[in-house]
DNA sequence: GACCCTTACGGCGTACGTAATTATC
DNA sequence: GATAATTACGTACGCCGTAAGGGTC
């Protein structure tokens, strides 16, 4: 059974006419002729009754129409929506965002993205930036924003933006009147920090080894609005991006002596195959 | 887009391995790796992520896939549907007949059917109604007329008709002038019976056993006329159906004193498939 | 190096078109 | 005799199989 079959043969049944049907379909009437034959000879049925001048479908003909009408309509759809996805009507992006990138980085983004391409869906998955590498080194994850002063070889990497990590306080700390802070200094200081799968904790505690202490870990959250209540009520210290801390009024935010810098970008997996709706965001970030 | 490239497409999908899917399908791995390659131009889509060893689908690939299992089925349904016709057109029913009913009730269904379904062919197996009912349940037969006072829980049945039993006598017998007879009275006669694979003989027997007597049975026999003929000659006494019995000028009927009813009925294997042909036997039965 | 997919190429089947034939009104 | 379907036949496109080439683990 061919699907050329089934289209002559609905074209025939339409028209009960094989010659009309040939001209329509640009073939000539033998090319039906002998393409029903075959067609009624794989089934082992009569389809169209030739004793009059005008074939006419029999009885078992008009049964198969139908099924060849939902068949042919069935394949019609899954051919459009193809056309839709290549087309980028349709299309869905897995992409995973940390907690304090997501938060100032995404919702730009995401708005931007939404008006140039509405038809797109955008699928958040909210995990710490080590969780989201190791999802995209699974394959789980179509893209994710990701810290990328740690590259890993397995991502691809595409720089967005650099930040700096700010020292928080409580405004009554005693260290808010200076300009900078030298990490030693920090030593005593009851610590807030991230969960531990994120790369913005490992970079902190990176700190503190270099300065030869053990921070004291009194709380870790993964959500930032926490973590800035907490220290904003005096409960400890943290450590946040330059373009978070500069919108929180309730804390006071000051750089590192040895400034911390990271740098953000877009990352998915190398070699691994890019939904078309994947391609066009990478796209667009480029062009932020 | 042809069939057999869906073929294809599905059956990778299903082993997401070209190499494997070529030989399920008896042909060479490059003729799919065209064949899919062909359809993913067509759609504009790349259906399989083949950056791995192993390819797997791509989330248009996913999509894909429903849509053609869908349709593949309903090709292989549309195909199936015409093959039932094509068994009508061609087709026959084995239908199994026991002698007492088919002598009188068979002939004038065949004889209906066949004017309005001349295509199809009655293969009658003609057996005891014990044996058609075991034939029935073993799968053996599509139909067959049975006496459906004794339901089985494997068969389907549709009522036909009912009769009675009567008592046929030789016209020189003494009881032949009674309006009817009490099934006692027969103790000392000569039976003559159908063969034990019957139900009729079942009944007989059975009413013999409530009268707590064991009849003589001189006879068996599977053939009517044959034990009409001995009837008539007078060497014993019968049980027939009573349109049977009425035909029947050289012997003479009688009803028993507590008449016997018995139902006649088309039965079929319950969950068995009905070949359309089956299926039309069935219908023409209901409205007759 | 083993496995798997893709590319290259030649043969063959077959679907098509042209032309002739048959059938119906 | 006109219209329409079928049959007959030669061509040409395309699918398939064989063989070689590139990737991945």
């Amino acid at each position: 059974m061919e699907l050329r079959q089934l289209e002559y043969f609905q074209m025939v049944s339409r028209l009960n006419n094989i010659t009309r049907a040939a001209e329509r379909l640009h073939v000539t009437q033998p090319s039906i002729t002998i393409a029903i034959q075959k067609l009624e000879d794989e089934l082992g049925v009569t389809l169209f009754d030739r004793s009059q001048k005008q074939i006419t479908l029999t009885a078992e003909g008009q049964v198969f129409l139908q099924r060849v009408e939902n068949i042919l309509r069935s394949i019609q759809d899954a051919m459009l929506e193809m056309n839709d996805y290549r087309d980028l009507q349709k299309g869905s992006i897995k992409i995973g965002i940390p907690p304090m990138i997501g938060s100032f980085l995404f919702p730009e983004i995401f708005a931007n993205f939404k008006t140039l391409y509405p038809h797109l869906e955008l699928c958040i998955i909210e995990e710490g930036s080590i969780a989201i590498r190791k999802l995209l080194e699974k394959g789980e994850l179509d893209l994710g924003i990701v810290i990328i002063s740690h590259p890993s070889p397995l991502l691809e990497t595409l720089p967005i933006t650099k930040g700096e990590i700010l020292l928080c306080l409580p405004p009554n700390h005693p260290l808010v009147h200076c300009s900078s802070v030298p990490f030693f200094q920090l030593r005593g200081e009851s610590f807030i920090l991230l969960k531990e799968d994120t790369y913005h904790r490992q970079i902190i505690m990176e700190e503190c080894s270099k300065n030869k202490f053990t921070p004291n870990i009194i709380l870790s959250s993964s959500q930032i609005e926490t973590i800035r209540g907490l220290v904003a009520k005096g409960v400890g210290i943290s450590f946040l991006l330059d373009v978070i801390a500069r919108k929180s009024a309730d804390v006071i935010s000051l750089p590192l002596s040895e400034p911390l810098f990271i740098e953000i970008g877009l990352a998915w997996k190398k070699d691994k195959y890019l939904s078309k709706a994947s391609q066009v965001f990478i796209e667009f970030v480029k062009n932020l």
